[in-house]
DNA sequence: ACCTGAACACCGTTCAAGT
DNA sequence: ACCTGAACACCGTTCAAGT
């Protein structure tokens, strides 16, 4: 064959990343090759590079949904809890538990990229601070008075807590057993990290 | 050639750990490719083979040395400082500076596995968990009356924390410039943490 | 017994050639 | 113009064969 045209450009991409996606979600990043990618969706590896910088971006795109998936579900976590206080340990179980629905999905976010030093393009970090926004709406809530340059670096050292307490436990670094511990993990974090920033003006 | 016997086994493991962690330093992960370690000490990559299982388990290996440094230098830090509370923000900062200072070294330990599911060796978890030791003595030291199952998910939901924060500053995804705004944000979790345990019997 | 080095089954990426 | 598929320069790992 060749000269197809069966597929626009952008329904290639899109067949591409579903493509992707499924083969991360089901076996993990390391068997996310061009090669398998191309005869999932009944292309060859030369197509991908059409539509892709390089392998590193497609894995890239496929984060960008799921980082969005993420942020969709600590959205709907945030609307359902009014007390702030509540609300930020919600968020933080309902990100141990996206962490554990998706374990795939949601460790190749995190893979830390190879290159030297490589910057990760300025449309992802943007994707990634998005998924801190729900926390930090909750610590304008409890301290209204403050101003932004002592709300958001409060919230984003807490958020990348929780964080770091769900990376260790999801690669079995931390001495933990089940998702209930890290969740109570995290309360413990949430709660008295609150209980110090509330007492302050910090 | 053939038949040497220049080394002993564990002099070849040796040398191949020194080539290997060199490999990583000055170049990161990438760079740790079984044909580079073997030309790097005169032997094939056949050799490798006879000392260890296979890549995954001398990077892990390697590993183990960072770690063993790592603790060291907490183990320094922490000699030098005889408050409890300032002890564990000196802690905090000693770990964002080794992250700093070993970057790609750093960046392998975390590097998370991508056999599925495969369980890290018990070794290695131990290891992990002998950093967290200094933390963890400090909280003992402010509350010596409380029993070790509130201390130790304490420090570690606290280290955990600045784990994170270190993680997401130098994979470029926390929106901070320069080594003093990571610090600084391991400074706000750890006060703000402390200022709320100390204040509840949690 | 120790070590080699060729072989196997893969990679990511490129690009001349076909329609 | 769009897509192919063979080629290139690599991987990790194995194992018959040499000394």
């Amino acid at each position: 064959m060749a000269r197809r045209s069966d597929h626009s450009r952008e329904e290639i991409r899109q067949m591409a990343l579903d493509a992707a996606e499924k083969l991360v979600a089901e076996n993990g990043r390391s068997f996310l090759t061009a090669r398998r990618i191309a005869s999932g969706i009944g292309y060859t590896v030369g197509s991908l590079y059409l539509v892709f910088d390089n392998l590193d971006d497609l894995a890239l795109q496929v984060n960008a949904r799921t980082l969005d998936r993420l942020s969709l579900q600590l959205d709907q976590t945030a609307s359902q809890y009014q007390e702030p206080r509540r609300c930020i340990v919600e968020l933080g179980r309902s990100y141990i538990r996206f962490a554990a629905d998706n374990p795939h999905l949601w460790n190749m976010i995190f893979e830390i990229r190879t290159a030297d030093e490589m910057r990760l393009p300025e449309w992802y970090q943007r994707r990634v601070l998005e998924s801190f926004r729900g926390v930090e709406r909750q610590f304008e809530k409890m301290r209204p008075d403050l101003p932004e340059a002592l709300i958001k670096p409060a919230a984003r050292a807490l958020w990348s807590g929780v964080h770091g307490i769900c990376i260790l436990a999801r690669t079995g670094k931390l001495d933990v057993a089940g998702i209930e511990s890290v969740e109570r993990a995290s309360d413990l974090l949430c709660e008295n990290f609150l209980d110090g920033w509330i007492g302050s003006a910090r």
